[in-house]
DNA sequence: GGTATTTGTCTGACGGAGCAACTATACGCC
DNA sequence: GGCGTATAGTTGCTCCGTCAGACAAATACC
């Protein structure tokens, strides 16, 4: 026999697979059209996240810590987004240590471009699926989730955190 | 001026951006735990596919099936998992070309392991952190969404299983 | 001012995962 | 039985992201 200690039908993972499972789908619905604009998904919170800062910048440091990646991802990034003409890096004034990630013209072109279709597919697949109470009251409960979950997001003021690519781990 | 096209403060992004980070938020406190016993998330993930399955095995395909990873990666871990003793390989007798993963009781035992902190952290991070009612909306809403995102997913009967690649063009 | 510590970024080495190409087996059809 | 196609799995290549370590600049302490 082996049905031991553990019960591997537990409802608890239905539950939570229903989540991965949502989560996933709503995600890769939205990086095949990222892709189509010749975005991946980190690259579209790069930007999105640097366009809605104060002069479409931010320290690397910052950035890295807005998004799903280590410092030295956001270098990595940085980087292949520099090399495509939709970042450029800026020496900081008051810290020679840091730099600035820029959105250049072109990547805000590119971010616009991106950004109606993107809003739409979260309509037609997120937003829309949901009655207004319905969608409130998920909202609620993830609130309550990530509150728990990721204490510091709610320290920092703004929440609005799209896309960080599976983690699997760390 | 930049306000032009769109708006990068849409709340439907703050929507999203919870779900992300509550999904994320978990989905790291439960990889924490995972690699406390030299785990991952993935390999976890494996483990459990295969030990709810009869005669705890399933053919490489199947097991790509019900996880997020594609046939070649299912080889690999499957590769990595042999090694270290928790999975073996089996030959199908009915078809030459298959090849069971078979649960080593190895396998069984380093589950056993991690199960009861698995559901523990499940219940207090997620589960417990709503009301019955809460929940059983929150799932609610999640079946809805999970059912559009990835239509497969409903007609199979049994619920798990991400991945639905988007067909709406190339 | 001089030394120790901390902080911001980059780099090398590494591992995981996907795609495309390949091999081997099974199956359909004549 | 023999040929063409489909299917199961593996392997080579490449990309992406992390970690640990290096280095430079800022800051603290004296």
């Amino acid at each position: 026999m082996d049905g031991v200690g553990t019960n591997f039908d537990d409802p608890r993972f239905t539950a939570f697979g229903l989540f991965a499972e949502a989560y996933t789908g709503l995600t890769n619905r939205f990086a095949a059209q990222f892709e189509e604009h010749r975005l991946s998904s980190v690259e579209f919170e790069v930007l999105l996240r640097l366009a809605r800062s104060p002069r479409h910048r931010l320290r690397m440091t910052d950035l890295a810590g807005q998004t799903s990646l280590s410092t030295s991802g956001v270098t990595r990034v940085v980087d292949r987004m520099d090399r495509e003409g939709l970042i450029r890096r800026e020496a900081c004034p008051s810290d020679r240590r840091s730099s600035y990630a820029v959105v250049t013209p072109a990547g805000m072109q590119r971010l616009e471009e991106v950004m109606p279709g993107h809003l739409e597919l979260m309509q037609q697949w997120f937003i829309g699926q949901l009655s207004p109470t319905q969608l409130d009251q998920l909202l609620d409960a993830l609130r309550t989730i990530r509150d728990a979950v990721n204490p510091c997001a709610t320290a920092g003021s703004a929440e609005t955190s799209p896309e960080p690519a599976a983690p699997s781990h760390s």
